[in-house]
DNA sequence: GGACTCTTGGTTTTT
DNA sequence: CCAAGAGTCC
């Protein structure tokens, strides 16, 4: 058995597996099979005899945490270790020991949209505008604060500015809203979880006791809470396992800070030191070209990638007139692959901003191509999602006021604005909890006969669903959409089928009711919040995937295309425009590059939509006077049909277009044989199959191929 | 009190 | 161009 787990590992492999006690750092490059290392790492300690309860493997991603999990189970060894995120550790642990922590245990977690709800209604506690002090912005500097740990009340006003000095009164208020909730954000799970550590000496021993032995993956992208997290789970023993690679540090701007992982010899002087450089995944192409994109940047630690893997295809970069012709130049590149033999689940396409999904959607759609877009938190915007787990966010934690004021009147039960402002301004003038008001109506004079019997209803319907929570989360989440009359609403409304949505979700209920150990409303809610774009990724699916080049951190595919590597996209255009914003985006692109095993296609467009209006681009700086990179700036031309005029085109006189072509200039005006009198209004794609934007008369504006425009020249001087 | 239209404003990236 | 919030009309 132990012989089985170190063979076919390479001599830094089998080190960084084999090493017992005290901390060791994996500086691991790209393919190096660094989660390899890792589960047998997990599954290597337990032969050596460790208890699978006393080892903790954190990871990125809740999808890392699956497959991590499903690999050392296929190793055939005891179960029973913890493999999870730092946010449902944190989530997990602070459940367990709420008292010490002096957190309700059924507190709700508050992700991204329950965030800026409870900061909105913060706004209105201090009458400031939404406008002036936009939720988002405030919570991002929330966020830094307490990432440092930084209470409310334990900011310098002084050294604050204007907005900031309100940024910090509001979160005060955002804090006492979450609390008043028994909600947590993000954030606070980390800070709460550290905060606990460094606070709570026998807690801090007690944990150290359990988890023995800790391996953190990525974690050049730790934050400073998640940093104190990983120390204070190893003061007594630092049997610490950091893995990860500062050239795919990509979170800085969330707090990551790369100098953790480039400072981890000075944390743990003792530490061993092991270097994955051997790429597995990669042919020398992709490698040479991304390393050539890498080698620029400053901060890093130098590290020399090599491959044993056969030569292949050289790296292509492709022109495109506008987005479009580069999603059409995407499928047929897609058809292209599948010509040579790949599958569709072999291809990926990469961007930028999750906005340029749409474009790259509609073509695979009209082409045919069947796609997953790995958006996991997706799903879980759709409005009768979030009205379903608003429920059962009311039911698990009654004083949730984000989720009653979601759905105390979602269906329409006759519960309007006013009714419900009463009752909530009556819960903050009396100082209670909204739930208690909400029982004890009687005490509440300003509301009306009529409205009262109606919240009355809607608090017995939550009162009896309440009474059902000890069964399964999927018989509890029926009767709810029963009992809401959600389900009746829905049927009703034909236009987007959201029952079938929340059937959807239902059966992810039944799945987690068989998968959990113990099927838990809270816990399920939990997972729920928790869960990340990536998750959503499936490696089984017969279709391509379309993800921003953040989530495609950890996957690999024998084919990568890259889409809008222009100025402005990649590096992505930023107020500021410090040196090491730069820097993380050449990481970016390189993890990008990176994810490709034998072929690689970075392409941009001239031309792109943006705010619906047209905008000129050139190519990224990254890209200039690399070598090895064949260019191609050929537009889609056949294959599929590209909307208008596409047949006819000869490879021929080829000179005689281009002579035609530069004769003409924006703003020439033309006759074409049918739409008669117009201007050029540009001119693209000189090098191959030209095309001019003209401007009719007629009002109608059309893109034409010149080979077979026939246009007509008129000088001025013909008037 | 509730549903609908209109305007505005905004774009990285995400646990 | 699209989504979300706010005003407006019934």
């Amino acid at each position: 058995m132990q012989q089985e787990l170190i063979s076919g590992l390479t001599e830094p492999q089998r080190q960084a597996v084999t090493h017992m006690d005290g901390p060791i750092l994996v500086l691991a490059g790209p393919g190096s099979g660094k989660t390899r290392v890792i589960t047998h790492r997990v599954a290597w300690l337990i032969t050596q005899g460790i208890s699978p309860r006393n080892i903790l493997a954190i990871t990125f991603t809740n999808k890392a945490a699956r497959e991590m999990r499903d690999r050392v189970h296929s190793l055939r060894v005891p179960r029973g270790s913890t493999i999870c995120t730092f946010h449902s550790l944190a989530a997990r642990l602070l459940r367990e020991f709420a008292d010490h922590a002096g957190l309700p245990a059924d507190f709700s977690i508050y992700g991204d949209a329950d965030q800026r709800t409870a900061m909105r209604e913060s706004l209105k506690l201090c009458e400031l505008d939404a406008k002036n002090f936009p939720p988002a912005k405030i919570l991002t500097r929330v966020s830094g604060w307490k990432n440092k740990f930084l209470g409310p009340d334990q900011l310098d006003s002084r050294e604050l500015d204007y907005f900031d000095k309100v940024a910090a009164r509001l979160y005060g208020v955002y804090q006492e809203y979450l609390k008043a909730n028994s909600a947590l954000d993000f954030d606070d799970l980390l800070m709460r979880l550290a905060l606990l550590l460094r606070d709570d000496p026998e807690l801090r021993d007690h944990l150290n006791d359990r988890f023995r032995y800790v391996m953190v993956d990525e974690y050049q992208d730790t934050n400073h809470c998640q940093y104190q997290i990983a120390r204070g789970f190893t003061v007594n023993h630092s049997n610490i396992c950091a893995t990860g690679d500062p050239d795919q540090s990509i979170y800085g701007w969330r707090g990551a800070d790369i100098g953790n992982i480039l400072a981890f010899e000075r944390d743990y002087p003792q530490a061993v030191v092991v270097r994955l450089e051997e790429n597995f995944r990669s042919t020398p192409e992709v490698l040479d070209l991304a390393d050539q994109v890498i080698r620029i940047n400053r901060q890093r630690k130098e590290k020399r990638l090599f491959t044993s893997k056969s030569s292949g295809d050289p790296c292509e970069l492709r022109e495109y007139y506008d987005e479009s012709e580069e999603a059409l130049g995407m499928a047929q590149w897609i058809a292209q692959m599948r010509k040579d033999g790949l599958q569709y689940r072999d291809i990926a396409v990469f961007y930028r901003i999750n906005a340029m999904s749409r474009v790259l959607e509609e073509a695979l759609r009209r082409a045919h191509i069947p796609y997953q877009i790995i958006r996991g938190t997706e799903f879980f915007k759709r409005r009768e999602i979030r009205d379903m787990l608003a429920y059962l966010r009311l039911l698990a934690n009654p004083s949730d006021q984000v989720a009653l004021r979601r759905i105390i009147n979602q269906p329409a039960r006759g519960i309007g604005a006013t009714t419900v402002n009463r009752l909530f301004d009556h819960s903050s003038n009396t100082g209670g909890d909204i739930w208690q008001v909400l029982q004890s109506l009687d005490q509440v004079p300003a509301i009306n006969a009529g409205a009262r019997a109606k919240v009355k209803k809607f608090v017995d319907m939550i009162m009896k669903l309440r009474e059902q929570m000890g069964s399964s989360v999927e018989r509890v989440m029926k009767l709810t959409y029963e009992w809401s009359g959600l389900a009746k609403a829905h049927a009703a409304d034909e236009s987007d089928d959201p029952a079938a949505n929340v059937d959807e979700l239902i059966n992810s209920a039944a799945l987690y009711d068989t998968e959990a150990e113990e099927p838990l409303l809270s816990d399920y809610l939990q997972q729920i919040a928790l869960i990340s774009d990536a998750d959503a990724y499936n490696d089984q699916a017969g279709a391509v995937s379309l993800m921003t080049l953040h989530a495609a951190k950890g996957l690999e595919f024998p084919a990568v295309l890259i889409v809008g590597l222009e100025d402005g996209l990649i590096p992505h255009r930023r107020y500021g425009g410090d040196e090491s914003d730069v820097e993380e985006e050449r990481r970016l692109l390189f993890v990008g590059m990176t994810r490709a095993e034998d072929r690689l296609v970075l392409s941009y467009a001239r031309n792109r939509m943006v705010h619906g209006s047209s905008q000129a681009g050139i190519i990224s700086v990254f890209l200039r006077d690399l070598t090895g990179l064949v260019c191609n700036t050929d537009t889609a031309d056949d294959g599929f049909d590209d909307d208008d005029d596409d047949d006819g085109y000869s490879q021929s006189d080829h000179d005689d277009v281009l002579a035609e072509c530069a004769a003409l200039a924006r703003g020439q005006l033309v006759r074409h044989p049918e739409f008669g009198l117009g201007r050029v209004q540009r001119i693209s794609n000189l090098s191959d199959n030209p095309k001019v934007v003209v401007q009719f008369n007629t009002g109608a504006c059309k893109t034409l191929y010149l080979k077979y425009a026939h246009l007509e020249r008129i000088d001025s001087t013909d008037f």
